[in-house]
DNA sequence: TTGTACGCGTTATCAA
DNA sequence: TTGATAACGCGTACAA
């Protein structure tokens, strides 16, 4: 019954009395094998519990069927949710993935490229750690002629690359537009850290969106914090610190930092904070927990961002697209309204 | 500068004018080859950024150095925490981990333990799926004489096989302990699905901490819902509906179940609801930013379950356990105070 | 100290 | 219709 080791086409070939190469062609359905061997092989091949070698089909083949994924974090339910929509659509193609973490680690994410090289992989996507500013790393697989698609976060101002990313300065643009058709006049703006590029996209979002709806801007209304929380509330207090300027409403860079933004405000009871309407990008499950909940989340769409990082990914494997002409994809984001 | 296909062994050799096995010896460091030799030949492969091809080496090794893992969901904390754990001490040891999502759905875990087995994984981590009734995608990796480690859900019937669980009996038992220590004499329990061990686990802990305290059981504090939330009401309007039985405190299976019966009875404005303290199952980091959290959260130790299922694993594949001495692991559950 | 030869499991070409 | 053989990239026993 339980045979200790794997069965090979030769195992498979001395019990049935036949050539490896054969059973090989029986097994994939060759159309000069004679229909009673095809039968008898995959009988046997039943039988014995035969799987064919992977190993030795990416040696004999020169690839894998296999996708990297580097991503910083599997916490973040954005890359959980990116990587759905990576998954249905590699395995439709016959591809299987493989996620490894960096936890926003440079050395981390060089090792997790140096795992996912040798493994042969066929395409590479990828979310940059923080600390990435050397990317030696993932050109090696440019160089060795593996395709290679940054999502989300990327080096922004490297064009040579394959991007797709969520719209984030249309995201935002419509988040504040909702609130200025909501008669909001004074909107803040929480943005998160200055290195990272979305904040400064979203931000343009933002001020767009008040260009053209005839809302003046005021550079008292905007405040920049990373996902620190000393550091939200400290952002947070320059905002509603001032008596004559507090904004009635509030678009913030991410929802975690938005939920500690309110969770302060709360704190301190400031006056009218039922008033005030806050939108955030996330769209967390968890906001129906929430006793002040922001009225409305940016919906970053993450499945689609990784469902359309793979498809371009699989076009350049396909030589459909020439690595060379460099694609920037943009996923919109789309506004959910949460029902009181 | 972009050669477009990977370097290898033989390309390094005919580089340097020498045989393919003094350079494969050379960067493997025998003690047999001339220093200097060594020296040119790491050189050039650095320069040509050689990559030793996996699949090559997987073949000649007959082991991969991979560790496949089979979970439900990467949405669950639980269990991407614990893929932290697991990574963690795998790569210390020289073995990189493959994950795969089931989605709860039989046929996908089939799929995945399939091509886990087609890449000869050295060892399955596995929690099965909802539907999980059959073994057979799972017991095959054994009869290929490779170890699996069933972790958190497991076939609870089977005791031939290795588990590594969270002592979900002791969790309950801290939890329920703590509430009658703070006074409570009427404790409800909410449980899962009737179906999963953990439920009755639960159960018994909240039971034998009761007994073991000296308080009375009563059947009208104890009821069970899924994870569905018209479920979880209901469930919760038995146990408050009667007026003079309402419980003071409430322990329940999980914390998303948790969260939606405060919610419910929030919203009915449930007299005394700021005195009904709770604790769940998970320790969310959302919690801190809830008006009424849980006074508690029965932490499950993730990463150490992780851990352990890997030390285990790793065990099996160096033979130091023996595969037919099947082991059962527990780890402890933590209760963690929420400051006010 | 280096090189030759073989095999890991599979597929594909060519010959029988 | 089937079989022998070479090849994929690497490691290693053995020969030189």
């Amino acid at each position: 019954m339980t045979n200790n080791t794997p069965v090979t086409l030769k195992f498979l070939a001395e019990k049935l009395k036949m050539s490896v190469s054969t059973v090989s062609k029986a097994l994939n359905n060759y159309p000069t094998i004679n229909e009673y061997t095809k039968k008898r092989v995959q009988e046997m091949a039943r039988e014995l519990h035969f799987t064919p070698n992977k190993s030795a089909i990416n040696l004999k083949e020169k690839k894998s069927r296999i996708i990297g994924i580097i991503l910083p974090n599997l916490l973040d339910h954005f890359f959980t949710r990116s990587i759905y929509g990576v998954e249905q659509f590699a395995t439709q193609n016959g591809y299987n993935v493989i996620i490894s973490q960096s936890h926003d680690d440079l050395e981390k994410e060089i090792q997790s490229a140096n795992m996912l090289l040798r493994s042969r992989v066929d395409g590479l996507i990828v979310a940059i750690s923080k600390h990435t500013q050397d990317f030696a790393h993932l050109d090696q697989f440019e160089n060795m002629g593996i395709p290679v698609v940054y999502y989300t976060r990327n080096p922004s101002f490297n064009l040579s690359c394959h991007k797709v990313l969520g719209n984030t300065f249309q995201g935002c643009y419509k988040a504040t537009q909702f609130l200025i058709n909501r008669g909001h006049k004074k909107i803040a703006y929480l943005g998160g850290p200055k290195m990272i590029n979305f904040t400064h996209d979203r931000f343009n979002g933002y001020i767009n969106a008040l260009k053209d709806n005839g809302v003046p801007f005021s550079a008292d209304l905007v405040a920049y914090t990373d996902f620190d929380k000393e550091n939200t509330i400290s952002a947070i207090q320059n905002l509603f610190d001032n008596p004559q300027n507090t904004p009635t409403a509030l678009v913030a860079f991410k929802e975690p930092i938005l939920f500690d933004a309110i969770k302060y405000l709360r704190s301190i009871n400031h006056p009218n904070l039922d008033q005030i309407e806050c939108i955030g990008f996330g769209n967390t499950s968890f906001i129906s927990y929430l006793d002040s909940p922001p009225i409305a989340s940016v919906e970053e769409n993450p499945e689609s961002v990784g469902e359309n990082a793979i498809k371009l990914l699989l076009q350049l494997i396909n030589r459909e697209i020439d690595m060379e002409n460099y694609q920037k994809v943009m996923v919109d984001c789309k506004l959910i309204v949460h029902e009181a």
